[in-house]
DNA sequence: CGTAGTCTTGAGTATCCTCAACGAGGGTGG
DNA sequence: CCACCCTCGTTGAGGATACTCAAGACTACG
């Protein structure tokens, strides 16, 4: 499965969004192969079998749940050095896919990860809390799809987003995905997550120096106020 | 901070719910103290030093967000068998509590449990797996939380019960939390919980033989239906 | 320059929450 | 033993939030 043209398989890549944070699965770049993804592209569906563990090297990639009926759902978005395709089954419980063109993914095998972490404990440790830092993410995540209304799921949405890109400053972030997504992502539908950004907007909490770049201007606004 | 009296600190207590499946955190046993809580009993609070890790052996616990306007969000409910309390910071993230009187869970100091992580490769491999259970679990969940009607979640929540109890057989459960918790955890008021169950009871999808316990009649009318 | 997808705004509606009331246990104290 | 209180659970009425449907402006891309 994992094919597609040769490129820097470390991190720090100048050019584009760089991998900010170091990675175990680093360790195993040599083993790892590189894609180089369109906006749209599968990384694999809802059934397929997960023998792979992936790296986001660049770009943006995301995890979602599809519903029959159409309905869908973002668990996750990956940013680069966030980590994914793990699980507890042999079979993938969601199906993943690139947000944007140029996306850069490094696939492992997983008998490869296994295999190491066997040998080296303090490699099973950091493959430990790779696990532990996702649980983490998607539990805080519980509380503002839950207990939130939708300019407080838009506004800690945008501050999440600020945090984990780490965008030079943390008072501005240039979103790399599109309102339906962010609709998905935080269970509003589109018309919802726009109404929220103006809104937010007049409010005088933050300012759209573009459609994609939201500048954040009073921060306090956003943290669930 | 750990301190309680004495009990079966092994898996498979006779009376009560015993601990169904096999934890990593048993080799542990020897270090870890046995707490016995009534009902409401804090564990620990949201800023507490993370040194301990957490097992149930029997009853019920649960973990929850809170905001300061009192909005409360349970991020999981711990049945027999299930750890908690590890994260990636040395703060807890969340609050946890027993659920029901006679709680019984086991805490494991922090450090013991990374020693032997590091002299015990496979041992540090279980401990990952139970992280990425937990991982899998709450990424389950965000579904429901985002992409769900009121009964749609009321369904789901009352099969995820049924499987994680194993309630003798999968069709019957006796829920142990109140309709509080349940909507606590569901991001629902109570009024709604309490309406969506006599509509699925109406519908004939449930059976209330007792308030607290559910037969299931037509589980496809549960299952995201 | 045309087309397809994205983004925003408006109007009407459905879902769910809030407020309120009431009945049913369960524990406590007189 | 019974009265009392408290929590829990259910149901109803009204209202707020967010969705659906619809239309139009803007952008990216071929």
């Amino acid at each position: 499965m994992p094919t597609g043209e040769q490129r820097g398989g470390g991190r720090a890549l100048p050019d584009g969004q760089p991998c900010l944070r170091a990675s175990p699965l680093e360790a195993l770049d040599s083993v790892g192969a590189v894609l180089s993804c369109r906006r749209g592209q599968e990384l694999y569906r809802r059934s397929d079998a997960a023998d792979h563990w992936y790296r986001v090297v660049s770009g943006l990639a995301k995890e979602q749940a599809l519903l029959p009926d159409g309905r869908h759902q973002i668990v996750d978005f990956l940013l680069p050095g966030d980590c994914f395709g793990f699980g507890t089954r042999d079979q993938h419980q969601f199906a993943a896919e690139a947000v944007v063109n140029g996306t850069v993914v490094i696939a492992y095998p997983r008998r490869e990860i296994e295999m190491l972490a066997e040998r080296d404990p303090s490699f099973a440790m950091l493959i430990c809390q790779l696990a532990i830092a996702t649980m983490s993410r998607s539990q805080a995540r519980t509380l503002t799809l839950g207990r939130t209304r939708a300019p407080e799921k838009v506004g800690s949405f945008i501050l999440e987003m600020a945090e984990r890109m780490a965008d030079r400053q943390a008072d501005a972030v240039t979103l790399p995905m599109s309102r339906y997504d962010i609709a998905d992502y935080l269970g509003l539908s589109v018309e919802t997550v726009s109404r929220c950004l103006t809104k937010l907007k007049c409010r005088g909490a933050i300012r759209l120096t573009d459609t994609r770049c939201v500048r954040i201007l009073a921060l306090a606004d956003l943290d669930l106020g």
